[in-house]
DNA sequence: TCTCGTAGCGAAAATGGGCC
DNA sequence: GGCCCATTTTCGCTACGAGA
């Protein structure tokens, strides 16, 4: 008998606990969420609102053959790129493809993994009421280990710091900090798991601003973001939409409605439908950004809004953004 | 058959409203 | 006041239908 789905419990976003004692640490994969059922020498996989997503990965079939009795897992599924790192841009490849001739294709070029680091039915029995110690502890003896198809990874207890550190060097996308006496609650988004990413902050020069839409509409939408390109250009580095408060929005309205231009300074960079939406306005203003990397067309990723940078102007604004 | 546009789904973060 | 949920935005990707 193939268990139900699970809804997977949430973390926070936030910093790393101030006192290290009863707290579990373990890297951030960047991959997507997937909860996979086990029962009867079947298989099922969701995603984290309760799509089926069994067909998109086909190598996780191995997960039947590792546990003998019927099983809830939670975990991650990633695409590790050659250097080892998890890269959410080669997963993309893989994660919305249903058609098996597609997915055989994919596989060719993308694997993927199933990093799991929770248990939340073995044999019939609940285990979310468990403290995380003992669910990690019952994990552990399935021993469930695939040819790369599948890895339990350890947690680290204490020295959250150093764990932090080490995700960064590796290149890692953070870290998650889970209390080790917590339960796990279905569905919810709790304090007892914090995640902690690294961002880079980086200055970057305002070139324009797309129309918000919804509870938007009638002020900023995103602002679109430019570097210097070396040669006396600009090259478009993305747009930002998320970090603004309604007050902040009001006031970049009316500033960039007042300086707009007709000109743009990134011709050609956007696709058209998109440039033909953007109002312009002189590339003169710096504002300071938080992201999580880059993408492979060189955007910033995932990128949060801080401000204006008044006290700088555009001749300072390095082509790095630093 | 190919291209283009739209819709949908994955990730994320911030805000506002309702409720206790 | 704090929590939860809905809603908004972003990007990147695939699926699918329409039209050339």
């Amino acid at each position: 008998m193939l268990p139900a789905f699970v809804p997977p419990m949430l973390a926070v976003t936030g910093e790393l606990p101030a006192d290290d004692a009863g707290w579990a640490f373990e890297p951030k994969w960047d991959g997507v969420r997937v909860v996979a059922c086990l029962g009867g020498g079947e298989l099922s996989l969701w995603s984290r609102v309760g799509n089926l997503v069994t067909a998109s990965y086909p190598e996780l079939s191995v997960l039947t053959g590792l546990v003998g009795v019927p099983a809830v897992l939670d975990g991650e599924v990633v695409a590790f790129d050659p250097e080892g790192r998890p890269d959410f841009g080669l997963l993309q490849q893989r994660m919305h493809l249903t058609k098996a001739v597609d997915v055989r294709r994919a596989r060719r070029d993308v694997q993927v993994t199933y990093v799991v680091f929770d248990l939340l039915q073995l044999d019939g029995h609940d285990t979310t009421g468990l403290p995380l110690r003992d669910r990690r502890e019952l994990l552990e003896q399935l021993e469930l280990r695939a040819d790369g198809k599948v890895q339990v990874p350890g947690y680290v207890t204490g020295n959250g710091r150093e764990v932090y550190d080490a995700t960064k060097r590796l290149g890692l996308e953070g870290v998650v900090a889970k209390r080790l006496e917590s339960v796990y609650r279905p569905g919810k988004r709790s304090d007892a798991w914090v995640k902690v990413k690294h961002v880079d902050s980086r200055d970057v020069l305002v070139a324009g601003w797309l129309p918000g839409e919804g509870r938007r509409a009638g002020t900023v939408g995103a602002v679109v973001l430019a570097l210097p390109d070396g040669h006396g250009g600009l090259r478009h580095v993305g747009q930002v939409g998320t970090g603004f408060s309604d007050q902040v929005l009001d006031q970049l309205y009316a500033m960039f409605t007042a300086e707009e231009v007709a000109d743009s300074p990134l011709r050609g960079q956007l696709d058209p439908a998109a440039e033909r939406s953007v109002h312009w306005v002189p590339p003169t203003r710096v504002a300071e950004v938080v992201h999580t990397g880059w993408t492979r067309d060189n955007r910033l990723r995932a990128a949060v809004w801080r401000g204006l940078r008044p006290d700088l102007d555009a001749t300072q604004v390095d082509p790095d953004g630093r």
